[in-house]
RNA sequence: CGGGGUGUAGCGCAGUUGGCUAGCGUGCCACGUUCGGGACGUGGAGGCCGGAGGUUCGAGUCCUCUCACCCCGACCA
């Protein structure tokens, strides 16, 4: 037993449970750079994962995939006043093209006889390059709709940043589609809402509650914002995914008009929407727990390991024999299994290393099952391990495999059953709060000027106004005003 | 941008009122014994003490300046 695996607890220093499990499960770590990470192999290969389910979802959906440039021309920016707004704070720009030796011996420095005639601004999301380009792809409602999707990597240059949930880059895909009629724009927001929740709870297997966002919690630029929230281990709010509504806002800041059937002109509808490595942070802190991560089957990079048991070479030859065809077998079911047969580290150490990178299931195999023709099971998400006969493995896998990720699911949705209240009175709610946090359903009276005060007052903000939300007249938590319905409020990442 | 903290071996740290060859744990390499829940022995490699300047016979240690990163706030996905 070695002291140096003691790893901090959620009850303890939860974030410091985060950092520990994203830097000790080998997903990320801090760079060189000020608030910028290096995905590791293993935490990229979640990532891979993950882009490759949604990727079909889009393209399943009727969308394709283009680039559009890392750099925007400043001027761009300044097109539509509520978006430079939302911006303008975060930004990295480009002001040079050149550096040269320093003549004073310095070292390299910048070429001031270098400077751009127009800045350029790195990307932190792409509208207005994108509108920009679509105002040349648009001229007729047969060129509609334009159904666009781009994986790339954006910078926000932020103040305070923690892996994965706010780095000053990172990556995402941002879609961008433009319509003939609103309708059809507003439900495209909802349509990709819709896959958003889908992927989030059937891949991620993190239960997401769907929304709008009141006006200030809403994407600069954008008349309506929909999200997918998701509640953390800690009782704070994680928002998974949004799609935008933008109206005709973009068009019109870059003039993209479309001739109707009956030959009048009008601005183009538009939607965007995006998810971003920041889904990492979200399947961490759902489902892990104190002996590290625990990673849903359909997103585990390697879903069974399989470990040998030995005594000598000798042994190992005939377990490693043995093995070899379990591993053909599960890998023919299309199951992704590593056997890790290094011999400078032993069993016990294997053990608790795919447990911390939070593997789905384990085989041990040793002398006294090559005996009796059977191997050691071992499932992460509940701990419990069982003698499984070698010759029911395979079908034996597969079940497990399925189960773990539905259960997943359902202890997530439990744990967030147990975090969710309604508070009829501000006392109430602030205490829940402070309790332990969660999602709190109170009624509001859908001014910004309370919204901002009980942000100030509680850190709180609303989180969303569930979609098909009952309604009902009351009070107001905070104002006494009257209030037509619930609103779902909590302290968010 | 405010407050706090840390820079010494790959990682985690110690280093006394300045003192001679800068140490410990872990990891790494070699060999051997081990292997059913984080093994052990023996030998070995590994350092511009974040950087610059200063004080001093002498600086990891004292002074000044600087750089970087982390944590907590304000701001944001």
């Amino acid at each position: 037993m070695s002291k140096d695996f003691v790893f901090s607890t959620r009850e303890k220093d939860y974030s410091k449970w985060y950092n520990d499990i994203v830097e000790k499960a080998d997903l990320a770590e801090h760079s060189a750079v000020r608030g910028c990470m290096v995905i590791k192999p293993y935490g990229y290969s979640i990532w891979e994962k993950m882009q490759a389910a949604l990727d079909k979802m889009f393209k399943d959906t009727g969308h394709v995939n283009a680039y559009f440039p890392l750099f925007i021309p400043k001027s761009f920016f300044s097109k539509e006043a509520s978006h430079v707004e939302g911006f303008a704070k975060e930004c990295a720009i480009v002001t040079h093209y050149r550096l040269k030796n320093d003549e004073g011996g310095k070292g390299i420095v910048v070429d001031p006889d270098a400077a751009l005639e127009e800045e350029l601004i790195i990307r932190p999301t792409s509208e207005t390059i994108i509108w920009n380009t679509y105002r040349g792809w648009i001229q007729s409602y047969r060129d509609l709709p334009v159904l666009v999707n781009q994986w790339a990597n954006v910078v926000r240059w932020e103040m305070r940043t923690r892996l994965f949930l706010r780095t000053a880059e990172f990556l995402w895909q941002e879609g961008h589609t433009a319509h003939a009629t609103a309708e059809e724009a507003v439900s495209e927001a909802e349509k990709m809402l819709d896959v958003y929740a889908d992927f989030v709870e059937n891949w991620m297997a993190v239960p997401v509650l769907k929304g709008v966002k009141t006006p200030n919690e809403r994407f600069a630029g954008a008349i309506d914002t929909y999200c997918i929230e998701a509640l953390m281990q800690d009782g704070k709010a994680l928002q998974a995914g949004t799609s935008h509504f933008l109206g005709q806002n973009f068009a019109k800041a870059f003039d993209v008009k479309f001739a109707a059937k009956d030959g009048k002109l009008d601005y183009v509808w538009a939607s965007s929407w995006g998810v971003s490595t920041r889904l990492m942070g979200a399947l961490i802190m759902a489902h892990s727990d104190d002996a590290g991560l625990v990673l849903p089957p359909k997103l585990a990079p390697i879903q069974v390991v399989i470990v040998p048991i030995y005594k000598n070479e000798e042994q190992l030859k005939q377990i490693s024999e043995m093995v070899a065809g379990i591993k053909k077998s599960l890998e023919a079911k299309g199951i992704t299994v590593k056997y890790d047969d290094r011999d400078n580290i032993r069993p016990g150490f294997k053990f608790a290393d795919y447990e911390f990178k939070g593997v789905p299931l384990r085989i041990a195999i040793g002398g006294r099952d090559m005996e009796n023709g059977t191997a050691e099971l071992a499932r992460r998400d509940t701990m419990t391990k069982e003698t499984v006969k070698q010759t029911d493995l395979v079908e034996k896998i597969e079940k497990l495999l399925i189960e773990i990720q539905s259960n997943l699911y359902t202890r997530a949705i439990n744990r967030r059953k147990a975090a969710t209240h309604t508070a009829d009175t501000y006392d109430d709610f602030k205490k829940m709060l402070d309790d332990k946090g969660g999602f709190i359903y109170a009624h509001w009276d859908g001014t910004s000027e309370t919204e901002q005060k009980i942000k100030e007052e509680t850190k709180a903000t609303i989180r969303c106004i569930p979609l098909n939300n009952k309604k009902e007249t009351a009070k107001c938590i905070y104002s006494g005003k009257t209030s037509t319905q619930r609103v779902v409020f909590a302290r968010a990442y």
